[in-house]
DNA sequence: TTCATTTTTGCAAAAATTTGCAAAAAAATA
DNA sequence: TATTTTTTTGCAAATTTTTGCAAAAATGAA
């Protein structure tokens, strides 16, 4: 199933990135490097860790992102999972919101040449509680 | 007019943070640390130069991205100036665009109960060239 | 102003992320 | 399948970013 998912992005299939993808996948949340090389099946080095999330990430499987925690974050968006946050900057607090912008890429293709193969969009700010 | 700026966002007023915002103003184009402290006028530790930027970001005066070149930048958006960036994951290439979410902000606001101060959006994909 | 309190800064050390290079694994070709 | 070529991985080292703590600077109240 993994090995599916790699091979039509026209990656090679390796058996720490189906490791990786798997792990994300099980999970369901955002996960930093640490907790990747905690819960993955396979030993493998920090930087085999960044250097095939890097690779995924390029190709549009796994979103990237940053919490402005000090640390990245990860996840895997399954069918109809994709979606974003909103996080406060003072309690760290973050919740997935809904809303985002895939709608204007066709066109943005078109105006730009490019092909468009991920995207980040984070928004941040204060909640309820910190703004008191 | 720095001074006012910062004031304006209840952030304290040091020489540090004009320096730097200036610094970002007068250049007009993404900056990462390294250059900022090279382009400063005062003498300053590269921490503080972070830590600067983590309060200018947080307040929304200072616009954070990554390119994922390894390095963050920094821009600062006077008025009309928002802009966002498509990004060539090959050759790393970046062009500024005209299209954001600013306008689902309000409805977000009251959805969640946060006062948004900041937000990063960031599209990559592959440019004409690359594509090839 | 002056003094007390809070926030920021510099420095050194720690943590996160990237990179070069040789060995191992995967892909391409025969 | 065997062989060659290309890509990935582990390891060590480098670079970028974060953090604790004491001194310096900024803020707020007399």
């Amino acid at each position: 199933m993994y090995e599916k998912i790699i091979k039509e992005k026209g990656l090679s299939l390796t058996k720490k990135r189906v490791d990786i993808l798997r792990t994300l996948d099980i999970n369901k949340k955002p996960l930093m490097i640490d907790d990747i090389k905690k819960k993955v099946k396979t030993k493998m080095d920090t930087s085999t860790i960044y250097r095939s999330l890097k690779v995924l990430v390029d190709s549009g499987l796994v979103y990237q992102t940053d919490f402005r925690e000090g640390v990245s974050y990860f996840e895997f968006h399954g069918e109809n999972g994709h979606h974003h946050h909103i996080i406060c900057t003072t309690c760290k607090k973050r919740e997935s919101i809904d809303i985002c912008m895939d709608k204007a890429f066709p066109s943005l293709e078109k105006k730009t040449g490019y092909k468009i193969t991920n995207h980040i969009f984070e928004i941040f700010g204060l909640c309820k509680t910190c703004l008191k």
